[in-house]
DNA sequence: ACATAACCGTAATCTTTTGTACGGATTGAC
DNA sequence: GTCAATCCGTACAAAAGATTACGGTTATGT
């Protein structure tokens, strides 16, 4: 057993547990629901990815891989650094506040007196994958002297603050919304310009 | 049935309930568990907050109520914008990194799916409560000719932003620790630096 | 086509929790 | 002290979920 059809029944379980998760919660998304759902069998899933957590973590690591692929590609062009920043701000929000992100966020939250590793690996991909990203472009503005920069990674942690700030907490307690395009570009350009007035050239 | 026993015993059931829900989290903090701690009657709690989302909005609101008087404290004298929020920092930070903020907001995080209350209740005595405060700050920092304020309100959020930034939703799941009060204190000294720099007379 | 490995669908086991019921004990009011 | 209301401790019923087991079906490799 392998081959194209093993390739189609993880794709669909994966995708069975995700829409689970995002509709129901990580407590009530129940292994033979994702079962039912992707027509699959429990001890299918059991033997696949050993349990519950596991077939999680599975589901955060790959959103992260994508999420660091759009962002990689929002990076990749080698002009402006602030440029750069002001593409990737509204990609960022976008992902942090997507229906995914948060979801995972909130099985995170929940897994944190079981097995307390889901969290770990969201911060693994997520944020110490970008900052050394951030941190790059922010040395790039200092050494082409855009920007006064002392510590390319606390400016790099002062941007992700100025345009995420609590944004994350607030979706995941139900209190706010995903960040649509019009309000993330928004929120970059006012991040850029605090930016320019904490590290503008003096 | 009242007076000094109802009290003690209803105090007892919420020490005992906030200490399980730090201890095990939402999901697995029980009301009967609950109920053996406070060596008080399952049926008890089910008859005074009528279900467990009920239990736990109350303990939000008791926990609100006194990070509100703490914030208070804080801002309470009249002197010095700038001071205020010097002050206002360390405290704010404490409160939303302690071990019950954390513990609510992972509960409200579990509770999106069921009543979908505790997060609002939290927002309403927690961020809706300190903005307005934070608001009347740099209201009056502008009026004094200390900072240059289009908009107070959006102020107010930045500080937040600088200040907290994403650190609740890394401790809620559980890749960070309490913020102690000498990174509290360089914390908001940073927060305040920014703020100058965005902020200060042209 | 055939043989084998693995998956599906169903069932079973075990554990835990929610919410209600009840008799005896305790508290509060008079 | 007496009486009534209420709480405690225990028990029960129903439900749900995690995990494993098993016979029949399906996909894969030769």
């Amino acid at each position: 057993m392998g081959g194209d059809y093993a390739a189609r029944r993880l794709a669909a379980i994966k995708e069975a547990a995700f829409e689970i998760l995002a509709e129901k919660g990580y407590k009530a998304a129940s292994m033979l629901e994702i079962a039912r759902r992707a027509k699959a069998s429990n001890e299918t899933l059991y033997k696949w990815f050993g349990n519950k957590q596991a077939l999680f973590k599975a589901l955060v690591e790959d959103n992260a891989r994508e999420a660091r692929e759009l962002l990689e590609r929002a990076l990749s062009d080698d002009g402006d650094p602030i440029d750069a920043l002001s593409r990737l701000g509204p990609v960022l929000l976008e992902i942090v506040t997507g229906e995914k992100a948060v979801a995972l966020n909130r099985a995170a939250a929940g897994d944190v007196f079981e097995t307390a590793t889901l969290g770990g690996t969201i911060a693994d991909y997520g944020r110490e994958t970008i900052l050394p990203l951030l941190t790059a472009v922010f040395e790039r503005a200092g050494k082409d002297g855009l920007l006064t920069i002392d510590d390319p990674r606390e400016a790099a942690e002062t941007y992700i603050n100025l345009l995420i700030g609590d944004l994350q907490i607030r979706r995941v307690i139900g209190v706010s919304s995903p960040t649509v395009r019009k309000e993330a570009e928004a929120r970059t350009a006012r991040a850029v310009t605090h930016l320019r007035r904490i590290y503008g050239k003096a």
